[in-house]
DNA sequence: CGGGGCTTCCAAAGCGCTTTAGGAGGCCCT
DNA sequence: AGGGCCTCCTAAAGCGCTTTGGAAGCCCCG
């Protein structure tokens, strides 16, 4: 059933029948509830290309998810911040669709200008002195950052959580509980959030009088082999650290598992603070959480960026929107005071 | 630029210009040659919406992520299956849109077929007597499924991992470790693969003459916390399992959790043998893994889906596919022969 | 009674592409 | 010389929608 169709079956016209499902006003209401009531019967819904093809809108917005070769990782974070997304674009009417690209970004970008095939994208985990900001601006696609971009000038819109104040308060916690070799086990520090983050620890540290030790930083992938790893690495040397901050609940599993491998307590005689993206299926604990953690919902951040976004190509003169959740420091069972003579690992 | 524009540049129709384009023979070489030169130079690529309106096709296959409410799971291997796919998509041209939805999925089917918003679709986690496959033969949108459907008797083109086989093995290689109280921690049994997952664990129990037991098996989400909370449960009973076989890796930790927390080894006083998705972000260790597993690439199976799918889109005539991945049975760390005197939890 | 101003509808153009039907040329054959 | 058949190209219709530019009908007012 297209709209001629439809138009035909009622005796009208296409543009009254397009106008009537579209509410605008220039039809009466009486005819309007009949045109509704008409389509709702015979299952019309308009076809969303040439819908397109006449507007210029591709009701659409694009996700660009890079992977590398074979063996790299996909992000474990987009699934949720993709059904945070999809939820919102759903309830605007907008669809979402995703580019999956090893390698060439910049050519995806092109071609979804090109194509038309999409009225924006989110450009998710942006790196130091990210080029992509400056190739859309260029192409005139409206965009919105999950993260920001340390070196970008020019205005532009994003969402992020606050890292830098997540991980100062997080380290401060530690150190406040007596710990004075702080691990951090940090993602790749390429990654804008995973620099913040950085300094963030480092914040915390210099507050107090305390020097950053270089041997206590590691940067990763993050996965659990990394964390767990990294954690052994730490936990081998003379003078090991007594807590660690983590960048992900993945990562954490890791330090837990080399924590526990030496036959240490976690909470007892190590602690360990985590980042956590309260992923669905990756729930920590129920009330009193299994980790300590710095939680912000990559879901709601999910669901942000898509209105964020949608609101830019809706109304592109606007000013840049910017959202900056804060996240929370919940107290879980993996932290306590530092202990007096640290057991060494045998 | 569009195609207009292109020819007029050119001094040729537009016609020639989109055959030119499109490989069509009616076209001399040499014309052809400037014609992909001239595009490539003015980085023009033809508006998707209007080729689509012109061909009927959308070039995009839809995927639809059933979400409940806000405390809902979103499926952890969704990620890499989205990759997966993705990758075969770009390969051949296709786009991916999804779909997020709470509640009816019949009516996103429903509307999707109705704008011509995707060629066809990817049904995934499919339940017992799952409604979508006649819905979607009903609506004639092509579909494929990722896993089975025991109930539904048409023909009908999926791809699925060998769940029955896969698990009876691994029950089998837990049984002739010498282990006779095995528990089964599976995933939600409306779903066909853990319906499938339960058969193979039983038939391998029967081939042995052994009964199965109520207690010994219990479905639920596959979260950390349940897989926690189950092996604590079992393991609490006056008469333990010596052994477990578990849905995914993520339910896995969770039990090595609970076997650690009891003082407990695993792999000496507990086995622990897990389905394992390979998921790129949580790899389970490296050339000897730490849980013994039954691997099945979730990514490749995501390649070959949208391979499949888009096989059915372009010759709608053909016999439906099936693909049957085995898994193979990697042993880890985490099984070895029955305890004689089992230590009972403290 | 005629014209201005509503309201309510319609015909047709146009979005950018593909594809059908057809038309120059050139070459060969009779 | 003219017809037939290639090869290479073009004009124009059409995909299903929105939207511009009216136009018909009606009411009100002078």
């Amino acid at each position: 059933m297209n709209l001629k169709q439809l138009a035909e079956a009622l005796g009208l016209s296409q543009t009254t029948v397009s106008r009537a499902l579209n509410g605008y006003p220039e039809v009466s209401e009486a005819t309007r509830r009949r045109v509704v009531e008409a389509a709702a019967q015979h299952g019309y819904s308009p076809n969303a290309r040439a819908k397109g093809l006449a507007t210029g809108q591709a009701m659409a917005i694009g996700l660009v998810i890079p992977v590398s070769d074979q063996q790299e990782m996909v992000n474990p974070v987009f699934g949720d911040f993709l059904a945070g997304a999809g939820e919102a674009c759903s309830a605007l009417g907008y669809e979402m669709v995703l580019s999956v690209v090893e390698g060439d970004e910049a050519a995806v970008y092109r071609s979804m200008k090109a194509r038309g095939s999409v009225d924006g994208v989110v450009v998710s985990a942006p790196r130091l002195g990210d080029p992509r900001p400056a190739l859309l601006d260029g192409l005139g696609l409206p965009f919105l950052v999950h993260g920001r971009i340390s070196g970008y000038e020019a205005p532009y819109s994003w969402i992020d959580v606050n890292s830098r104040s997540a991980f100062r308060r997080a380290a401060g916690f530690l150190l406040d509980l007596g710990h004075r070799r702080v691990g951090l086990v940090n993602g790749e520090e390429i990654f804008d959030f995973a620099h913040r983050r950085r300094r963030g620890y480092g914040e915390a540290l210099a507050e107090r009088g305390l020097p950053e030790t270089a041997d206590l930083v590691v940067q990763g992938e993050m996965t659990e082999d990394f964390g767990h790893d990294s954690a052994r690495a730490m936990l081998a040397r003379p003078d090991p650290p007594t807590a660690f901050l983590v960048s992900s609940l993945i990562c954490a599993l890791g330090v837990r598992r080399a924590v526990e491998e030496l036959g240490l307590v976690m909470g007892r005689d190590v602690s360990i603070v985590t980042h956590d993206d309260a992923l669905s299926y990756f729930q920590n604990g129920g009330d009193v959480p299994i980790f300590t953690a710095v939680r912000s919902s990559v879901r709601e951040a999910g669901r942000r960026a898509a209105r964020l976004l949608i609101g830019r190509i809706e109304t592109p003169g606007a000013p840049h929107a910017q959202d900056l959740l804060e996240a929370q420091l919940l107290v879980g069972e993996s932290t306590g005071p530092a202990p007096r003579a640290r057991k060494t690992a045998p």
